[in-house]
RNA sequence: GGGCCCCUAGCUCAGUGGUAGAGCACGUGACUUUUAAUCACGGUGUCCCGGGUUCGAUCCCCGGGGGGCCCA
C-alpha cells in the first residue's frame, strides 16, 4: 500500500497528525457505531476504583473478581500487537486498561485500532494486577465516546508555555495535575469561607453588579450601556453601599461572594475582574473584624491545606502581627532616611510632603497629608508584609467610608490584612453619620475636579439610607484570588484564575 | 505607561549571516503483563508579522503583534 494521499509536502506535522485522526473517526463510524453517543453507564469513576481498590493485592482481586465499567480520556497508548495498554483518566485519577484482542468481541478490538491518544473512552471489565503490581482493568468491552481531533501536548514535559496555559486552559487542566489542584482547592476555599459565614448566621445575598453610581472603593469603572433605558451603568467597583443598605434594612450580617470590576492595570496581583467575599455586621467594630479575620482564615487553612502554617514562595507564614500604618510607614521612613521621623511629622502637610520627595515617592500637589503617607507606606512597607499583618488606623483621607477615631479625626477605625506582600483584605469600622458622610463624599468630588478618576462619587440615596439609621457596624472585603494565592503556592493571580483576561488575538 | 527578557515542528527545547536540529508526539513494521515500553525505518516547519541592510536574514537593524517578570 502506498499511502500517497495521506502525506504531501506542504502538509505540517499537526495538518498529518488530524488528517489521520479524522480518517481513524471515519473509520469508526463505518462500524456502524454511533461516534458521538449521547450517555454513557458507568458503574465507578476512575477515582472510585483508585481510592477503593488501590491497596488490594494481586490475590485478593483475584479471588474477589471486581467487575466494572468505567471511562475516560486516553493519556496513553502502548501497543504490543496483541496486549495493549491504555492510561485513562477521569481528571483527578489514573487507571490502566489491558486490551487483548482475545478478550473482547472483534469490533471493540477494531475500535481499539482506531484510537487516538486523548479520545474518550468507556470500557468494561474486571480488576487485576499486572506483574509490575500496577491496577489494571482487563477490558471484556470498549465503547468509543468522543474524538480528539487535535494532538494534544506532550504527557512528560507537559504544557510550560504561560500564554497557551490561560488562553486554552482546557489544556492546561488536562496535562497539568497541578493546575487541577489549584482549582479544586480554591472551590474548597469558597465553600469553607462560605461555611464559616453561614454557621456565624451571616446571610448570603447578591447585590447589583452595574451600578448607576459606581461606589464602594476608589477605583476607576468600567462602564457600559443599557438600550433601552438609554441610561449609561458601571460594572461595579465593589458592593459596599448596596450591602449596607441592606444593614440599614435590618438585616444585620450579611455576606457577598462575588466578582468586582476594576478598570485598571494588570499584573500578578490585580486581574480587572476578582472575586471579593464582602460582609458587614451590625455592632461589630474594626477591632472585632480583626479577630473574626484571623479566625476565618486559620480555619479556612486548616480546613483546605490541613494546617494554619503554609508554604508561600521561600517563606513559610504563620501568625498573625499588628501594626498601625503611621507607625510602619513612620519606622520605615526614619529607617531609610537615618533620622528620627515622628508621628507629627507624618500629618504636616508640608513636612510629609518634603518626605516624601527624599523618598523618591510621588506626592500630588492635590494630595493630603494622609494620602502622602499612605503613598509612603505602600512604597516602603507594603511588599515587605510577608508574615500575616494587619496594618491598622488610616488615614481618614483615603478611607471615606470609614469612621472616624474618638480621639482622632484624621485617622480611621481601619485595617488592612497584609500576606505574602501585599493586601489581602480591608475592613473598617463603618461611618454612620450621614452629615460626615455628605462631607466627605464632597471631599472625594473635589478630588475628582482635580483629574483623580478613582475619587468616589456622590451617591445621595447612600446618604438618604443613612439617614434612615445604620446601627454601629464593621465591613470587610477580603480579596478571594489573593487569599487562593496564598493558600495554593501561586506566585501569579492568573494561576488562581480560570480564565485571566487577555488580549485579543485574531 | 517605562525597563528587561521571550516567541524555531503538535509539545519541550537546541542552533546558525549560506538548503533548519534533538527528544516526545505522529506514520509503517516487529513484539501476549507494558508503564517516559523497546527496536528498525519515515515525514515534520510562514524560525510571530512587516520593512531595511546584505549576493544571501530564522540570525544583524528598525517598526509592529503576543506573552512573561520588574517598576510606575
Amino acid at each position: 500500500m502506498c499511502p500517497l494521499w495521506r502525506v504531501s509536502a506542504d502538509m505540517t506535522s499537526q495538518d498529518e497528525q488530524i488528517q489521520q485522526r479524522r480518517s481513524n473517526l471515519d473509520e469508526l463510524a463505518k462500524l456502524g457505531i454511533e461516534v458521538y453517543p449521547r450517555t454513557f453507564e458507568r458503574r465507578h469513576t476512575i477515582s472510585d476504583l483508585v481510592d477503593a481498590y488501590g491497596q488490594r493485592t494481586h490475590d485478593e482481586l483475584e479471588a474477589d473478581r471486581v467487575e466494572t465499567v468505567t471511562s475516560g480520556r486516553i493519556l496513553a497508548i502502548r501497543a504490543f500487537g496483541k496486549a495493549n495498554f491504555l492510561v485513562l483518566s477521569d481528571g483527578r485519577a489514573k487507571i490502566q486498561v489491558y486490551i487483548r484482542q482475545d478478550s473482547m468481541p472483534e469490533r471493540d478490538f477494531r475500535i481499539y485500532k482506531l484510537l487516538d491518544f486523548g479520545d474518550w473512552v468507556g470500557v468494561a471489565g474486571r480488576l487485576f494486577r499486572t506483574k509490575t503490581n500496577e491496577l489494571t482493568i482487563w477490558a471484556s468491552r470498549l465503547h468509543f465516546l468522543a474524538k480528539c481531533l487535535l494532538p494534544l501536548p506532550e504527557k512528560w514535559h507537559g504544557l510550560t508555555d504561560v500564554e497557551i496555559r490561560y488562553r486554552q486552559r482546557y489544556l492546561d487542566l488536562v496535562v497539568n495535575p497541578d493546575s487541577r489542584r489549584v482549582f479544586e482547592m480554591r472551590s474548597r476555599i469558597i465553600a469553607a469561607i462560605r461555611e464559616f459565614m453561614t454557621a456565624r448566621a451571616y446571610l448570603e445575598v447578591e447585590t447589583p453588579m452595574m451600578q448607576p453610581i459606581p461606589g464602594g472603593a476608589l477605583a476607576r469603572p468600567f462602564v457600559t450601556h443599557h438600550n433601552a433605558l438609554d441610561m449609561d451603568l458601571y460594572l461595579r467597583i465593589a458592593p459596599e453601599l448596596y450591602l449596607k443598605r441592606l444593614t440599614v434594612g435590618g438585616l444585620e450580617k450579611v455576606f457577598e461572594i462575588n466578582r468586582n470590576f476594576r478598570n485598571e492595570g494588570i499584573s500578578t496581583q490585580h486581574n480587572p475582574e476578582f472575586t471579593m467575599m464582602e460582609f458587614y455586621e451590625a455592632y461589630a467594630d474594626y477591632q472585632a473584624l480583626m479577630t473574626m479575620t484571623e479566625e476565618m482564615i486559620v480555619t479556612v487553612a486548616r480546613q483546605v491545606v490541613g494546617s494554619d502554617q503554609v508554604t508561600f514562595g521561600d517563606h513559610r507564614l504563620s501568625l498573625a502581627l499588628r501594626v498601625s500604618l503611621r507607625e510602619a510607614a513612620r519606622e520605615a521612613a526614619s529607617k531609610r532616611l537615618q533620622r528620627e521621623i515622628t508621628d507629627a511629622d507624618l500629618r504636616d502637610r508640608a513636612k510629609v510632603s518634603a518626605i516624601a520627595r527624599e523618598l523618591g515617592v510621588d506626592a500630588d500637589p492635590g494630595h493630603g497629608a494622609g494620602k502622602i503617607t499612605t503613598a509612603i507606606f505602600e512604597r516602603l512597607c507594603e511588599d515587605r508584609l510577608i508574615q500575616p499583618t494587619f496594618v491598622y488606623d488610616f488615614p481618614t483621607e483615603v478611607s471615606p467610608l470609614s469612621k472616624q477615631k474618638p480621639d482622632d479625626p484624621d485617622t480611621v477605625e481601619r485595617f488592612e490584612l497584609y500576606i505574602g506582600g501585599f493586601e489581602v483584605a480591608n475592613a473598617f469600622s463603618e461611618l454612620n453619620d450621614p452629615v460626615e458622610q455628605r462631607r466627605r463624599f464632597e471631599a472625594q468630588l473635589k478630588n475628582r475636579a482635580r483629574g483623580d478618576l478613582a475619587a468616589h462619587e456622590m451617591d445621595e440615596d447612600y446618604v438618604r439610607a443613612l439617614e434612615y439609621g445604620l446601627p454601629p457596624a464593621g465591613g470587610e472585603g477580603v480579596g478571594i484570588d489573593r487569599l487562593v494565592m496564598i493558600l495554593t503556592n501561586s506566585a501569579s493571580i492568573r494561576d488562581v484564575i480560570l480564565f485571566p483576561l487577555m488580549r485579543k488575538r485574531d
